[in-house]
DNA sequence: TCCAAAAATGTAAGCGCTTGCATTTTATAG
DNA sequence: CTATAAAATGCAAGCGCTTACATTTTTGGA
């Protein structure tokens, strides 16, 4: 029977007849150990299968070479292409991914900021601004940096990358109202701890401000993150005795939900009521009818997050927020309003 | 200027007036610290922002509280449900799970199982029985459990928890050969290293050997795993000499591509063509029409997989593979084949 | 009040690795 | 061939934590 226990560096260093110190060499900095020494000692590696502690290396030197995320779901395909990307280019900078996520509840966020931090992330990325004030002091006091994503906000403390989703919300509105509708109804994430939903409402008022609607008439719903909550919130907007002509989602799980749920009313979309989205992910092309919806640039996103915060954990110097652009991606969900509002069902 | 470093055990041992020994007591075995110190200790910890090192704790007790998990990719929602359930049954265990995505790419499997292991995951989930015999003996000599899922498959060696992919994959096919059909396509993902696409090939010969269809006469094409690659096929198959009445697919991906494509081309489904998926993911009853698909209990297999790797972790006894069971979800995009094959288009 | 057993706490030895510094070996030049 | 600088390697001190074992304190019965 084979010793049960782990190989560590010392049964190596026995083996090849080095020192722990050459063979710990030999791993981290080849170019300091002669070649011969480290083809003995990289065979030993391999033959008895030697594979590193991470533990006891990240106490040792201080270092890991890892990187967290944190997003608030893995459930639905918001995060997913932007985190994937995120991850490749992680990948080829030799780090890599922790991810970890939340529910979209802040104490479980808390939490698994705490754990990575503790394992040793060098740095962190987040979604969304809104955390509470203990939770960046703790992180400013571990010294780990932190890059936020998914929002563009250069007057916040914290570095970020994204989008301005108060803009382009508001652009899509624009659209929207520029096409005749005065009628606008909301379906929201909640707003409490999240910043992008938040400033996608705030969109929508601004451009009805700018049009003299008055942003009190939207018929807001905030609900979760999916789709049976996007069919369930349209129902009640629906159903109530002043229907919008529109229906505009937070995002395009919800929007999915709203147009299932329409079709199941007999709506027809966009002729009896328009609906729009925002993400563009895949299922925004794929639902039927297409879903008009605010286009953002998630791989770009995700790779440019992963060299911004491998960059911060490099250098100490002082990094500043990155826009990307969205554009809006009309397709088939959104048009005119109709002439009867109220004509069918 | 505050002090920069981390505050560590000592730090809070010292300003409690314990030692380190009943600090670390206070945080693993409360109970074996009378009421009176406990407080004291807890309250330094809090007051200080004392974070546990992991890297140490690690070291010190060989013992993690982490889980891994390795899936091929987390772009798409196939895993994304499971996975979810998974951490969320691992959380109310206390445990923590690390995930990391492969890409479908055996060396970047093997890469992260590495990675994984060396950083201390008491127990690892991965996807599927095929890979490398190296890693196998390399997880068995460190002692780390293994659990596979997404596939039952109990001749394996490795305990798996899963459904018999063959097995469901043959139902449907029987069940569209009732219907009349017997020129089949069938869009799968690549076979290579990937035994769930291979079982479920497997099982549509199975269905059609038992009715008397050659299995050669399948139209097959393998192709990766997303909604345009499924498009491309849907579009070569049927642009081919000999169309199938019906193209089946290896999983909702692929099918919601298929479905697309055909619309484009000017296909009506189910009456000019059938389709069908696999998985039963969201997008399958969102599609247009909505997909006949096999329903896997994806968070049934989260949940169950969480409790027995723990399970693994903690008891060292034999344990065996777990069979959900799948079931034949029949919506809209499957009918009788059509009387005059090639009228339309 | 005293004593043994139980409970609480302290002491200190590692866990496996990195790294500054000391020592040995090799290369280079005179 | 020797002296010296440079390269390679070894030595050993931690990194922050857990835990077996030792010591001190508390508890409770006689």
């Amino acid at each position: 029977m084979r010793k049960k226990s782990v190989p560590t560096l010392e049964d190596v260093a026995l083996e090849a007849n080095v020192s722990t110190a050459t063979v710990s060499r030999c791993l981290n900095t080849p170019d300091r150990v002669v070649e011969g020494t480290r083809l003995r000692v990289l065979d030993v590696v391999q033959k008895i299968g030697y594979s590193p502690n991470f533990g006891a290396r990240a106490l040792a030197a201080k270092r890991t070479n890892t990187i967290g995320a944190i997003i608030p779901t893995m459930e639905n395909a918001i995060f997913a292409r932007g985190i994937q990307a995120f991850q490749e280019e992680l990948r080829e900078l030799g780090v890599t991914l922790l991810v970890a996520s939340s529910s979209y509840q802040e104490d479980i966020e808390a939490e698994q900021i705490r754990t990575l931090t503790a394992r040793g992330a060098d740095g962190l990325l987040l979604i969304g601004h809104h955390r509470n004030k203990e939770i960046y002091s703790f992180l400013e006091r571990q010294g780990v940096p932190v890059l936020i994503a998914w929002v563009y906000d250069p007057n916040e403390p914290t570095i970020s990358i994204g989008f301005d989703n108060r803009q382009a919300m508001k652009d899509l509105a624009l659209e929207v109202i520029a096409l005749g509708h005065k009628e606008i109804g909301l379906i929201s994430a909640e707003q409490k701890g999240n910043d992008r939903a938040r400033y996608r409402i705030t969109g929508v008022h601004d451009a009805m401000q700018e049009n003299g609607i008055a942003p009190s008439s939207l018929r807001l719903i905030e609900t979760r993150y999916n789709i049976e909550s996007g069919a369930t919130a349209f129902a009640e907007i629906m159903n109530s005795h002043d229907r919008p002509t529109v229906v505009m989602c937070g995002n395009d799980v919800l929007a999915v939900g709203a147009l299932r749920q329409a079709k199941k009313m007999g709506f027809r979309v966009p002729q009896d009521i328009s609906i729009t989205g925002f993400d563009d992910i895949e299922l925004a092309s794929v639902a039927d009818p297409a879903l008009t919806t605010v286009h953002v640039p998630h791989r770009e996103m995700g790779r440019t997050a992963a060299r911004m915060l491998v960059a911060m954990v490099n250098e100490s110097k002082q990094f500043k927020s990155t826009q990307l652009m969205t554009h809006i991606c009309i397709r088939e969900s959104l048009s005119e309003p109709p002439l009867h509002p109220n004509a069918s069902t």
